[in-house]
DNA sequence: ATGGTCTTCTACGTGCTGTAGAACTTCTTA
DNA sequence: TAAGAAGTTCTACAGCACGTAGAAGACCAT
């Protein structure tokens, strides 16, 4: 019950997602298999057609594009992470019905740095 | 596949902790019950152990607090839905690596009344 | 004691996720 | 062009969280 933080997506399409927005280039299934096999320093070695299930439910969520074209198909973010989790933010913000209290709150936990940045942002 | 937007709690906990959080005072199963059979106004008509069930996991979960003295168990939340969602914001923000960015795209989206909102809140 | 009210126990169906074998497709190359 | 290798899609199942609720137990007032 500790885990299970806040997003939408389970552990390995998590991962996965991770490894992709890490990457310069677009990956194929084996190299993020590899990826995973390798940070995860367990005796887990993940089958790649796992890696390849995970990757089609991610494709079908939105959260990756794949290139059908190059042979084996190659997937990349269909978004940056940072957009990703400033939309997540607006969404949690949204599902308050009082915005104004909960940016209170927001603004009165945030860290000085965070505050410092957040002030510089709001100058344009 | 639309819905199942971002938070930890399934629909009808959510539901649940709405009217909760929209209450003043602290609601028996019985006042959740009514309340939900009623604004959902379809026929569906929620069993009081299905809604005493659910009470049984948000308490679990953290999510309320249940007064065992009185006689029907009264149920209150733990936060606020304020401070909850502020603190889902502050828990999606540190999901990122590179917090600067995520900010800068967080601030880019916000509405003109939320960022003029926010400078305010940071003049302290 | 007995019935009504409330709470706890127990349980099942469903959908999402992790996991992967089996089967199918498609080049490559002898 | 037939066989093999490399890659992709299909199909399937187990575990878990949730929605849902009946059955059984506890407690109070007559």
């Amino acid at each position: 019950m500790a885990g299970r933080i806040v997003v939408n997506l389970g552990e390995l399409e998590r991962a996965i997602m991770d490894v992709i927005w890490d990457s310069a280039t677009p990956l194929a299934a084996a190299d993020l298999r590899e990826s995973l096999n390798a940070s995860a320093s367990q005796g887990k070695e993940l089958a790649i057609t796992t890696v390849m299930t995970v990757l089609s439910r991610l494709e079908a969520k939105g959260f990756v594009v794949r290139d059908r074209g190059a042979r084996p198909h190659l997937y990349r973010a269909a978004m940056s992470r940072e957009d990703h989790v400033a939309e997540l933010m607006h969404e949690v913000l949204g599902s308050a019905s009082d915005r104004d209290a909960v940016l209170a709150r927001f603004v009165g936990q945030v860290s000085a740095r965070d505050a410092e940045r957040l002030r510089r942002l709001l100058e344009a």
